[in-house]
DNA sequence: CTAGGTTATACTCAGATTGAGCATAATGCG
DNA sequence: CGCATTATGCTCAATCTGAGTATAACCTAG
């Protein structure tokens, strides 16, 4: 028989709001922050999801409703600590199956080990809504290029993959791509997890780039954003993360905080409208500054019918 | 510690030409048909996919390309028969993870106990090139209906389910659910598996819905179809199942082979010539019947830029 | 060596959708 | 009341889509 296998379920809890997307994170001491995580038990729990669900409770009191599978991550050396892992022998090989769940408020979890920390934290070079980050040319990019100038023969392939991910020389910038950027950075040594999982000196930069995670958290964190933000223009998924009523500028900052870019706002609502996906409640909300918005609510329905239906997302 | 788990590895293996889509599949005696399937080695495997193309290569003599994983089952009661799993512990729970490979050409594999499948033969009511098939008119809506009936407290969310992933009651046929189609008649025990698996009489209808396949492997290429129905339209995935020189008519029934559906001619090719995804070779393929028609080639460097780019499929 | 079948490719055109603004409507605050 | 502020309405050109019609280039039969 071969090597003892564990398999380990982690969850990235999101919710957002008109001030940010947020994750739900556990404390690990100086170890640094990481995502709700358990073993799986093939003796109590019939599936994966059931598993998670079911812990996930016991850890942060948290009832999850919306949830998918993300990836399952097998590699060798990525994997957590023993020491993390309760009852698994010390010699097993770890897989971890990554979740994403989806929640529409923060809810309290102050009486866990639990906190909501914006997802940005994690990736400030993510964040778009109000334009892009310095960070990105002031330090990732010559960090990057320095890396693949030392590349030898993948020199050139290594420029490239820079070149795209972070959209340098005026590329275009594609929001989904955030696991491919995180790797990218873990590749070049420049996530401290890499020097970390590799026994290596940390990098040397003006400051870290974004708060690093136990494990690979910050790569199953990278995932989960980068699938909702593609998911976003195609299922109505936004909704999990919405109250029953909303105005459609909340709506819009939900999105714009997911996708970390700043929408047109007529462009947005037009489109939302002819999507058919909410309705007006006839209901408004008392104004935070001027004109007092309609609350809408989302239609049911329509979720269900018709062919694949997201929101559109206009840039602006 | 908990009970031993044993991770296997399953790769849905897909070439498509004008004739059709296939998939790679091994026979197993009366048991049925298969996919190519191994066990992951926690010891020899740095990452799942080495791990994948190892056996691969072993079983089936093939040298995969482009890889991605698709999902991992874990659910107890759908697993692999025991006896098939090599040295796995006989008390041991079977995760699988499932990977979609694509592959240009249908390499001969005949040395090996695999052979090339239209992968129809195991989602007849997938096909609808040439119009919905009757076999879901005739026989599987009846016998959704009939299940939906029997359902008891749940028996309209039941026929609702039914309604919207068949297309009844006028409602869009969406290609990309073919898993939620077979989940739904597996689900309603008109699946062999479902019986096989439960322990129960087989259904009595007036053909078998497809042919079944070992363990839970129908579920995977379900899964497979399903997303790679979806990822073409946004990525450019196609091109790996082409060959280096293809005409657009080619290419437009390798698209329709995966989607099961007919697309408009002159606006596919439009759209193609759009995107910019191709170019024009100057070279023509000697016709089959009527006016020659120009080779095209990919053009590699679109495939790296930009935002997201898949085929369009304007459908006929 | 021409008529007709067959497939490829070009072009048209109305209707819908998009990107980008400008304009107007309700609020609260000084 | 006038102004800042946010919401919502409307316009307009550019582009894209859906659905054809038209033409071109080959083959085969007679």
């Amino acid at each position: 028989m071969t090597a003892p296998i564990a398999v380990g379920l982690s969850a990235v809890i999101v919710a957002a709001d008109a001030d940010g997307p947020y994750a739900l994170v556990t404390r690990h001491g100086e170890a640094g922050s990481g995502l709700p995580h358990g073993q799986f038990d093939p003796e109590g729990h019939r599936t994966f999801e059931l598993g998670l669900r079911d812990w996930v409770q016991a850890q942060t009191g948290f009832e999850l409703g919306y949830v998918e599978q993300l990836y399952t991550f097998g590699d060798r050396g990525r994997e957590l600590p023993q020491a993390q892992l309760g009852d698994a022998p010390r010699d097993a090989r770890l897989i971890s199956v990554g979740y994403l769940a989806l929640t529409p408020e923060r809810t309290d979890i102050s009486a866990f080990d639990a906190v909501w920390r914006d997802w940005y934290s994690f990736f400030p070079w993510e964040d778009h809504r109000n334009g892009r980050p310095d960070l990105i040319d002031a330090t990732i990019a010559p960090a990057l290029l320095h890396w693949a100038d030392s590349g030898g023969r993948s020199a050139a392939a290594r420029l490239d993959r820079a070149r795209h991910a972070f959209a340098l020389d005026d590329l275009p910038w594609v929001e989904e791509r955030t696991l491919e950027r995180y790797e990218l950075l873990f590749e070049a040594g420049l996530a401290p997890e890499a020097s970390r999982d590799r026994g290596k000196a940390p990098p040397r930069l003006a400051g870290p780039l974004g708060e690093p995670m136990i494990s690979d958290h910050r790569r199953i964190l990278a995932t989960a954003i980068g699938r909702l933000r593609g998911k976003i223009k195609y299922r109505p998924v936004v909704f999990e993360l919405m109250p029953e009523r909303f105005t459609l500028s909340d709506l819009q900052k939900v999105v714009e905080s997911l996708l970390g870019l700043p929408l047109h706002k007529q462009n947005f609502r037009r489109a939302l409208d002819r999507s058919g996906l909410v309705e007006g409640s006839g209901a408004f909300a008392t104004a935070t500054g001027g004109r007092p918005a309609e609350l809408f609510r989302v239609r049911r329905e329509a979720l269900r019918d018709g062919a694949a239906v997201g929101v559109q997302t206009p840039r602006a």
